[in-house]
DNA sequence: TAATAATGTTAAATTTATTTAACAATGTTT
DNA sequence: AAACATTGTTAAATAAATTTAACATTATTA
C-alpha cells in the first residue's frame, strides 16, 4: 500500500500534457471528453489514451470512473489552460506574423506548447501584441512584404541553413550555462 | 546477416540530432569528439553517448572505431550544419528581437531546433533580417521599449495565459488538417 | 615497464509511450 | 430481452533513451 500522489505540482511530460490539452479542449467543445474522441483527436489507439489518464488521474489532474467519460480537476482545467493559451499565442503568432501555412503553423504550434518556456511564450506575446498596437499593423503590413520579396531566396528544402547569419556556438553556451549553474 | 542501411535520408529523432549537432561543435572547436566531450556536452552517461553513436554510425552519419575519437561523414556533416544553422536562427531570434535572456534561450532553441519545421524556422530567418534592414532597427528599439512596459503586466510565473489573444479551437483545426490529409 | 588514471564499451535494468489482440462493459436495435 | 455495435480496459510486446555497474582498452606517470 505505497502511498500514491493524489495532485502534484510537478511538471508533466509533453505527451501528457497534450493529453491533458486535448481533454480540455473536448470538455470546451462537446462538453465532455471520451477515450474514443482523445483518442481519434490525436491519432493514438485507445490503450494508449487509457493508459495516458490513468497517469493523469494519479496526478490528480483527472477524475475518471472506468467506463465513463473524463473529467479535469481544477488544477488540470488549470494547467490545460495554460497549455491551450501557449498554443494560440503561437498559432497566432506562426500565422498572423510570420505567415506561416495554417497546417505547418498548427504542427509546430502543438510541439512548442510542451517545450517552449513560459518567459519565451511571454515575449512572443509581447511581440503579437506590439504588432496589433494602433499604427503598428503597417510594420506588420511592410514585413509581409519584405517577407515574399525573399521567400523564394533563403527557402532551403533540405533544412541546410547555411546563412551570413552569425552562427551561435553551442559548445561555448553550454558551458557558460553550466558555470552559471555553479554559481547557484 | 541482415543488410544495414550504410547511410539514410530519413529523419532522425530529436535526440539523436542533438548528439549529432553536438559532435559537429566539438568537431568545429577542438578538431576532434570524444565520447566524455558529448557526454559531458550533453549532461549524460557515457553509455548514453556510445549508443547514440552506434546508431549514428548505422545511419552512415559519423564514422568511429571503437575507442577512437567520433568523425562526421559527409552526410552527417550535411545535416549536422542544418541543425546548427536553426539552432542559430532561433537563438538570435529569441534573444536579439523578442529580448528572452541568453540562458533561457539557449534552452529553448536547443529544443526548438528539432522540433520545429523549416518552413517556420525559414519564416523566424525572414523576421530577423527585417529587422536587419537599414531603417528597421529602429522599430525593433521601439519594440524593446513597448515590450519592457508591458513585462510586468502579462508575465505569469504560473504559466497561466489567461489573456485576451482569441482562442484557438485546437479541436477545429485537428479535424482541418486530417481533412486536408484525407483529400492528399 | 608496471601501476594508475582516464576513457570507452557491454550488459542489465528502468522508464515512458506506444502498439495489437483479446476481452469486458455499455448502449442500441430489432 | 437477445443480438449487435460501440466503447473501454487489460495484457503482452516493442522501441527509444536512459541509468548504473562491471569490465576493457588506452594513456600517463612514477
Amino acid at each position: 500500500m505505497t502511498p500514491q500522489p493524489h495532485h502534484s505540482r510537478g511538471s508533466l511530460s509533453p505527451s501528457l500534457e497534450h493529453y491533458l490539452r486535448a481533454i480540455f479542449d473536448l470538455q470546451e467543445n462537446k462538453g465532455y471528453a471520451r477515450v474514443t474522441d482523445i483518442a481519434s483527436m490525436l491519432g493514438v489507439a485507445k490503450p494508449a489514451v487509457s493508459a495516458a489518464v490513468k497517469t493523469l488521474r494519479s496526478n490528480g489532474l483527472v477524475s475518471h470512473r472506468v467506463y465513463e467519460s473524463i473529467l479535469l480537476t481544477e488544477e488540470g482545467a488549470k494547467r490545460a489552460k495554460g497549455v491551450s493559451g501557449k498554443f494560440s499565442i503561437l498559432m497566432h503568432f506562426l500565422t498572423d506574423v510570420l505567415g506561416v501555412e495554417e497546417e505547418q503553423a498548427f504542427v509546430d504550434a502543438c510541439v512548442m506548447e510542451h517545450y517552449v518556456s513560459g518567459n519565451s511564450i511571454d515575449r512572443f506575446l509581447d511581440l503579437l501584441r506590439f504588432f496589433e498596437e494602433p499604427g503598428n499593423q503597417e510594420i506588420l503590413e511592410k514585413f509581409h512584404q519584405f517577407r515574399r520579396s525573399c521567400e523564394s531566396v533563403d527557402t532551403c528544402p533540405t533544412c541546410s541553413y547555411h546563412c551570413d547569419i552569425s552562427v551561435i556556438d553551442f559548445d561555448d553556451m553550454s558551458k557558460k550555462i553550466k558555470q552559471s549553474k555553479r554559481r547557484v
